[in-house]
DNA sequence: CGCGTTTGACCCGCGC
DNA sequence: GCGCGGGTCAAACGCG
């Protein structure tokens, strides 16, 4: 009510000014000295009361406030409310009665000096929200990366541990498939998970993806149906967390007290634009299915990696309704395989985000862009943006690469210094994370994001930003993965060329991105989507 | 002939 | 309980 009265004489206040032509000078600055006479103290106060409260009822009781001390104005015309309904109201008079006319242009004026006062505060208002916005995000980022170093130094032996018994790639990828017999320990995370509300840990990323991981894969094991070959796997794997994958839990066996948890998997998607029908990350994949999704015209697109037999990575490609230049894909689940260089590198920016995402997204629940100034401050493009969605059926985390200088670049595919071609996803993904880290305090334009949302909006976008960069995973995954398509291992098309080798269809190919990678060293997740998306 | 895509049907979870 | 929507299956089809 008050909220809106609030903003309604905010509008008025613009849509005046709009309409009014600039005040005289001398008049404006008479009219409100005059009538700020009494209320000059009063901005300060209203600053502080309204960005304290958080909504505009502070600005309303100002308002009442400043009716008082408008008083002379508003008593004049026997309105105390917005300048709108003052100007009409003199208006009116004006009209009515010629006499005083004088008078009602002298009101008019400091209404209008009032209104134009009103608005600057108003822009003053908005400026300071913002920097509060900025300075609360930096703190929560600063916090976050504090948090990070102390559970990344109590996560590093833990972490050793796993990097040495993962000596090969498939051995690594088998493992994350095979977590569940070591999820005794799970359990108990999983325990945590139930009653945690924040998690910005490490550890708690690794565990919440070990968790994810045995779930899918239990169901393959005991899957009711082992006559598939391929699709056993994947379907067991059931990555996509489709209202199958449930399915499949009765099968486990009852240690396996997954079924009772909440039925949660890690999603990367990715935006990017591209004019093919997907974009190449890398891995080979089969299309099994295309369907209409509710709100986009453009059909949805599964896909399921056929570079190892039982492989459960799945892939959705699907344009964006918005924009359909812009291709979104969306990664699930871990490869059970080794992978090309440039699916790697892709897979272990994946996987880390996604093990991020798990994390840290369980409590957050909202939509976060990496934005920390502290890790890879030196990228080539600095525009990218993580958003986690947790509050989506799986939580996900999406890379908008969409707002690269050049679209193409987004993925190099050659070597960076040749943009020229398809640029390489991983190398563009980390990019644009980095990016995000370098503009911190920045709210870029996401497309995702409603661009009413606002501050809100915007603090969620810093708070994922953060959180990304502080997860200890994934800030190691995208160093490793920047060191193999910068350093030593030039990206190249892969075994399977890919870069869009395969236009069949599907694109096939493209990316290896492979929601999660398995690589050695790298953070696996157990059950991570990716989504890609070529703008 | 084999492989991959297409596409309608089916299954399942979820919300009302 | 029903309808809706997402995800998957599998037969049909096309291509090399």
């Amino acid at each position: 009510m008050d909220g809106q009265r609030g903003e309604l004489t905010f509008l008025h206040s613009r849509d005046f000014l709009r309409r009014s032509p600039a005040p005289p000078p001398a008049d404006d600055g008479a009219a409100a000295g005059s009538s700020h006479g009494p209320s000059d103290s009063k901005p300060p106060i209203r600053e502080v009361d309204f960005f304290s409260s958080g909504n505009c009822s502070k600005l309303n009781s100002d308002e009442e406030e400043s009716k008082d001390c408008h008083g002379l104005s508003r008593s004049t015309l026997s309105d105390p409310r917005t300048g709108l309904n003052l100007l009409s109201l003199n208006s009116g008079m004006a009209t009515a009665t010629g006499d005083d006319c004088s008078n009602h242009d002298t009101e008019m004026r400091m209404l209008r000096g009032e209104l134009d006062r009103l608005h600057e505060e108003n822009c003053k208002l908005r400026s300071m929200l913002d920097q509060i916005a900025k300075n609360y995000n930096n703190l929560q980022a600063q916090l976050l990366m504090a948090m990070q170093k102390q559970a990344h130094l109590n996560h590093s032996e833990q972490q050793r541990d796993e990097m040495t018994s993962m000596s090969s790639p498939t051995k690594s990828a088998q493992q994350l498939m095979d977590l569940r017999p070591a999820c005794a320990a799970i359990d108990n995370v999983k325990e945590e998970e139930k009653t945690r509300e924040v998690s910005v840990s490490p550890t708690t990323t690794m565990e919440v993806m070990s968790k994810e991981s045995d779930h899918i894969h239990t169901p393959p094991l005991n899957g009711t149906n082992n006559n598939h070959n391929i699709e056993d796997g994947d379907r067991a794997s059931q990555s996509w967390g489709s209202p199958k994958s449930p399915r499949l839990e009765p099968s486990k066996g009852g240690e396996e007290q997954l079924a009772d948890m909440p039925f949660r998997k890690a999603r990367v998607s990715v935006r990017a634009r591209s004019e093919a029908p997907s974009i190449s990350d890398g891995c080979q994949w089969r299309k099994y299915g295309q369907k209409m999704a509710k709100g986009n015209p453009c059909p949805r697109a599964y896909y399921r990696c056929t570079m190892a037999v039982g492989c459960p990575v799945r892939k959705q490609v699907q344009r964006c309704a918005d924009d359909k230049a812009i291709l979104i894909t969306t990664y699930e689940g871990n490869h059970n395989h080794p992978l090309p260089p440039a699916a790697t590198a892709m897979a272990n920016t994946t996987s880390a985000a996604a093990a991020m995402l798990l994390s840290g997204s369980t409590t957050s629940k909202e939509t976060l862009a990496s934005t920390n100034p502290g890790y890879f401050p030196s990228l080539p493009y600095p525009s990218t943006i993580a958003t986690l969605s947790a509050s989506a059926p799986f939580p996900t985390i999406t890379l908008d690469l969409t707002q690269n200088h050049n679209p193409m670049q987004l993925f190099p595919r050659p070597p960076p210094q040749t943009s020229a071609t398809f640029p390489l996803p991983l190398h563009g993904y980390a990019a644009q994370m980095m990016g995000q880290v370098q503009h911190s305090m920045k709210l870029p334009a996401m497309p995702m994001l409603q661009p009413g949302l606002g501050q809100r909006h915007a603090s969620l976008v810093e708070s994922v930003s953060a959180a990304i960069a502080s997860d200890p995973n994934f800030t190691a995954a995208l160093a490793a993965a920047l060191s193999t398509v910068m350093g030593g291992a030039p990206p190249r098309n892969g075994p399977d060329g890919n870069i869009n080798a395969n236009n069949n269809n599907s694109g096939n190919n493209h990316f290896l991105p492979a929601g999660v990678g398995v690589l050695p060293g790298s953070p696996q997740l157990p059950q991570s989507c990716t989504t890609f998306s070529t703008n």
